[in-house]
DNA sequence: CTATTTAGATTAAACGTTTTAGCAAAATGA
DNA sequence: TCATTTTGCTAAAACGTTTAATCTAAATAG
């Protein structure tokens, strides 16, 4: 079945190419042309089924109605979830998405930029991996369109869409604290990203606010390739057998919380009565943990819908102030912190 | 900053497009360029950076190197993982991938096919919806390449990697009944899709061969729509209090699962003690699950790369032989079912 | 010395659109 | 009646590639 051009309808019709596009593009009384032709093109249109080449389309406009979203990974349900809100509101202003799974290495997203600004995309959505700088200041310098999501750089003028870190991880480790938890112990990632340093200035200011002493040795960084085994080290010595007797844990992505919870309980410890849980992120995992864990969620939705919306504009009208939004993230006690 | 073009590269070095043309897609030889003016066209080109503008490639050629691929939810963990194998081995192979979640809507794998066949995509990996079989023989009439994963229909002829969803709930059965449950209730959707019947089929096998009468009373049929509310409902119907004196459930996917536990933990019960549990899929909350839930874990992996090994065999020569494979999913025991 | 081959390049068409500029006929105005 | 405007439509260029068809000059063959 060969795919019908713009053509076709036209020598069936013994019109030019250039009437019907502009019948078929709804340009027709801009252009005068006589209702009586319009119709006539209209319905071949549709008998024939014509469909528009996107290609073509994209060559000659420059447009091709396609976002380029770049994550650590679509797998991990944090950014499964917020893909999934992304293409929806997306698909609502008609426009499709390309998936990039960065893995947080930046010479992946390096590639996966360069691969897709070849005239595939009209914009990026991205989460930049730390060390990715000189790709984000490329991206502005050659005025490609762009919204960071879940972390930005501070030293970069971007727009971007974030949650508040420091206060959800403030919010957090304040809720243990008035559980009655002092020996408070965080487990983050060993990476530049600023989130995750938020994470911990919360975490560390909660405690400060509170008069208890900051210990160092209670803030375990994990490698980002982190697997298992470092886990199962880092939350090995937290066991409150050893010196530190650590009453409780915050754990600053749902990875770690995931894989953390795992070995507590291999450990044969206790959720919360040997040790209490809270953790960034709010997975299903964490429902129907027993007990269920006490959670930040991030508003996912709004985080979606805006950075749409702010590249849509970006887009379509080159404004040159960028857009910083920070949105509220909230925190839902649950049982692992004896709510 | 303009995009250069082959033209640019052309003008500058004084020489024709076509030139630069071969010379950079390795025709050089081919065509007889000479060593010389061979190195000044690649050296430049390096210099300004040049990048062949894919869409431009993408009309001349009729190739987009790029797939679609239209799946239930990218936001369920399933298929996030799933997408990502895909992702992964497309990226292997030169090709980008825009996924499209359907949400089991056949109206929107129907607007997300002819979307993306507008000269998008050069094949597509599907999931389908029940309901969607007219779609799936429209792409076999335009020979458009594609391969079905997760699901097939029996009744067409197409390309296929599924798992042996029959062996899988038996085993899962299976081993209820060999730990000593007779009283097994089975939670499905109610959704005309293979798979899904092949779950209960394998379940009923499994009672009959072990002489078990199968109670359909006791074979939950879900809205594919579902919410909390139904579950609860269902679950609910299987208290031990209850006249079915259920000792042990299947659920025929994660969602169900998760869901499903979550409620029968609302509802007070212990797993396994009061109702042990077993589940398709083994989504990360089943491993932090306590109990842990045992979970017929599907070959991702595999099922990702061998479809878009297939694909692109297809892509390239478009052989006429289907391909129709099936993977064994492995069952894993873990506490929620005694073991 | 002429005819043919070869080396090394170029021209131009094509992919399917959009869009600028313009044309001919009909209608209007003086 | 002639000039001007309006109506309804078309031609052609352009987007950046690839590729089939040529073309010229030099080299080789007879």
């Amino acid at each position: 079945m060969k795919k019908i051009s713009l053509n076709d309808i036209a020598k069936q019709l013994g019109v030019s190419k250039t009437l019907v596009s502009l019948v078929l593009n709804g340009k027709a009384k801009q252009h005068r042309i006589s209702h009586e032709v319009c119709n006539k093109v209209t319905e071949l249109a549709k008998e024939l089924n014509y469909k528009p080449n996107q290609i073509a389309k994209g060559l000659r406009t420059g447009k091709t109605n396609t976002i380029g979203l770049i994550i650590a990974d679509i797998a991990n349900p944090f950014f499964g979830k917020l893909g999934r809100e992304i293409e929806k509101e997306a698909a609502n202003h008609g426009y499709r998405v390309i998936f990039c799974s960065s893995d947080e290495n930046p010479a992946n997203s390096q590639k996966q930029i360069e691969m897709l600004q070849q005239g595939q995309v009209d914009g990026f959505i991205i989460a930049p991996p730390a060390g990715s700088e000189n790709q984000i200041l490329s991206l502005k310098r050659n005025r490609t369109p762009f919204v960071l999501i879940d972390r930005n750089f501070p030293d970069i003028d971007t727009n971007y869409i974030v949650v508040d870190n420091i206060q959800a991880a403030f919010d957090a480790t304040s809720h243990l604290i008035n559980k009655g938890y002092k020996k408070i112990a965080c487990i983050t990632l060993n990476v530049h990203l600023n989130n995750m340093n938020q994470r911990v200035l919360g975490y560390k200011q909660a405690l400060i606010e509170n008069n208890i002493p900051v210990d160092e040795e209670l803030i375990k960084m994990m490698p980002f390739t982190h697997e298992k085994d470092d886990i199962v080290e880092a939350v090995k010595q937290l066991e409150p057998g050893n010196k530190a007797k650590v009453e409780a844990v915050f754990f600053a992505t749902s990875k770690l919380g995931i894989m953390g919870i795992e070995t507590l309980h291999s450990l044969g410890l206790h959720i919360p009565d040997d040790i209490a849980v809270v953790s960034f992120d709010d997975p299903d995992a964490y429902k129907i943990s027993q007990p269920p864990v006490s959670a930040i969620a991030q508003p996912l939705q709004e985080i979606g819908q805006e950075s749409v919306k702010v590249l849509l504009d970006l887009m379509n009208d080159n404004q040159s102030e960028t857009k910083k939004i920070v949105l509220k993230a909230k925190f839902i006690p649950r049982r692992s912190s004896g709510a």
